[in-house]
DNA sequence: CTGAAAGCGCTAACAT
DNA sequence: ATGTTAGCGCTTTCAG
């Protein structure tokens, strides 16, 4: 529109250290210091020296920057899927968090693929960032051992893969005891569970059964229906649940996208939630609680996950060893049951 | 954790354009083209150097690459609230568009803040970025032509801030004019609106106040309440809106979040919806659907959106002239009005 | 405490 | 069609 073919940004001439060193009257490792606050530098020349990058508006290269030191201002965040609620609230909390230090946050959308997750390491590596906080979903430890060795690393939300990599836990036993002790509290003896896609993190379905067994329950293996962790799959598979356990009472789920496509299948079938059948998530997404009923669900805190997940990268970007820590959820009682 | 302080990362030996040159017998010049595509090479040449690239897992370093062109193979994409539902559905498509050609994302979160918007664009200019989406809200139109002229630019749902600078809008005036007659066709003739922090793009709010207008109702200036895009304060909009006006009948909000408030607002103060006030919301996030009564809302497919950016600014990327495009969105009633 | 020299890995421009 | 030359802007030795 107006605009000509062959378009191509304005060149803009560049001031360079060199530029900085001229005007300042010292070399270009005087000015490089004077940034960088590395070496030996009198506090005088480095004023003068800053005030003439202000002066100037000189802004160092990234690139040649990078290019010595192998090493961007950039991090990576790695998800399975921005659209799935769980993940804009984590990512918020990185984003302002890493506003704060002053570095940029490229993300990785995998889908919870292997190819995916391994083509992102690929790229992070190659891009030379500076740090790295993935949900890794698929890929084996291995892989993460090697990433990590590569740069700084923080899985979120998986146990630590091996020496060397950080990790951020939100307490998935804790919180799927607490919600399925919660059911049975609440006089409910059938119990069925939808558990994501069977992949790395098998805590919670682990720690359903495990409460099962404890009331004395066999491990009813096939109460437990599997499917990707979205609304529509919840709907099938409770509606699956429903037809090899019609007796079933209550429903834990692995998180609340599967547990709202429940509440949906529940009632288009006939049955009152939580009258009939109660059900509880896991996330508590902000949605959670708008819904009818509002959904009882086990609340973690992601936005402070997020910032956690990027305080324990800084502080391994500063040179301190790989840290490991565990944030607690709790169970929330709203209507579902 | 069994990790020493002062921990670094493996210096890895790194393959170099000088390595692949000496292995395929070659210089280093001619694998720069079999690698870019650029300048004449016989095909024999080409896949012999490919073939060695892949060999020995040649990676060619984006700093230096960065360091000749100025132009990292990164773009950015400026958001205000990754948190707020329309972003992370948008961002998918962006994503997921960027991926297919081989692009990395940095986000950048906003808040729609004058002072955090102009940082972004110094980040992302001095990163090198090859290109950047934008979904600017409080920015001037004169800083974004000149950031225009410094990398390819698009700007979403905002319209073309001048020469250079590509845009691609939903089509605000006409859901918005979807959604007022439609509560006219219902017979409502007392509206309110809910409208967002008055931004850079008033178009919702005109269109609403010209629909009255046309329908022979005075302009109500105060029939319109602004707020921040939330649920709270959708609520606390509403809220005024009755105090001001306990006539109203029928409510049309900026977005889904400040009709979402509005409905739970209407209800604690006793109002039925869609009975007693008819509320209409916009965009159409997911949770629409499922709350009750479901939302009425008018749709925009936020995925095609964020493919659509990324598209208008490949072919920018590619050399063509600024695009302009239009979406149109479409009006679903649902239960809310 | 400061300066000079060297080179990171790549591609554009110019030979051949 | 391929090779050679020259630097992009910075930080890291190493001297002074």
């Amino acid at each position: 529109m107006g605009d000509a073919e062959g378009w191509a940004p304005h060149p803009s001439v560049r001031v360079t250290i060199d530029d900085v060193a001229r005007v300042a009257g010292v070399s270009r490792q005087t000015v490089s210091r004077a940034m960088n606050g590395k070496g030996e530098i009198s506090a005088a020349t480095r004023h003068r020296v800053l005030a003439t990058i202000e002066e100037l508006d000189y802004r160092p290269s990234a690139f040649a920057r990078g290019m010595r030191t192998q090493r961007a201002g950039t991090l990576a965040l790695i998800l399975s899927d921005i659209a799935n609620p769980f993940f804009p609230a984590v990512a918020r909390g990185v984003f302002d968090a890493a506003a704060g230090r002053g570095l940029a946050v490229v993300v990785h959308n995998t889908d919870a693929d292997a190819d995916a997750e391994r083509e992102a390491t690929r790229s992070i590596v190659d891009s030379g960032a500076a740090g790295a906080i993935g949900f890794f979903e698929a890929l084996d430890d291995e892989s993460l051992v090697a990433l990590g060795r590569r740069l700084p690393l923080v899985v979120a939300d998986r146990r630590a893969p091996g020496e060397g990599v950080a990790s951020v836990i939100s307490d998935f036993a804790a919180g799927t005891r607490a919600a399925v002790e919660h059911l049975y509290a609440a006089g409910h003896t059938r119990l069925g569970m939808l558990d994501g896609v069977v992949g790395v993190d098998p805590v919670r379905r682990q720690e359903f059964l495990a409460v099962l067994t404890e009331h004395g329950h066999p491990q009813p293996a096939d109460h437990v229906v599997t499917g990707p962790p979205t609304v529509t799959a919840g709907a099938a598979a409770v509606r699956e649940l429903l037809a090899r356990h019609p007796e079933v009472t209550a429903v834990f789920a692995f998180n609340d996208l599967l547990a709202i496509g429940a509440v949906r299948a529940l009632r288009e079938a006939g049955r009152r939630v939580p009258e009939d059948v109660a059900v509880v998530g896991y996330d508590d997404i902000t949605m959670a609680a708008l819904l009818d009923p509002p959904l009882t669900t086990v609340h973690t805190d992601k936005y402070e996950l997020g910032r956690t997940l990027l305080d324990v990268l800084a502080r391994r970007l500063d040179g301190h060893a790989a840290e490991h820590r565990l944030l607690s959820p709790r169970l929330v009682v709203r209507g579902s049951g």
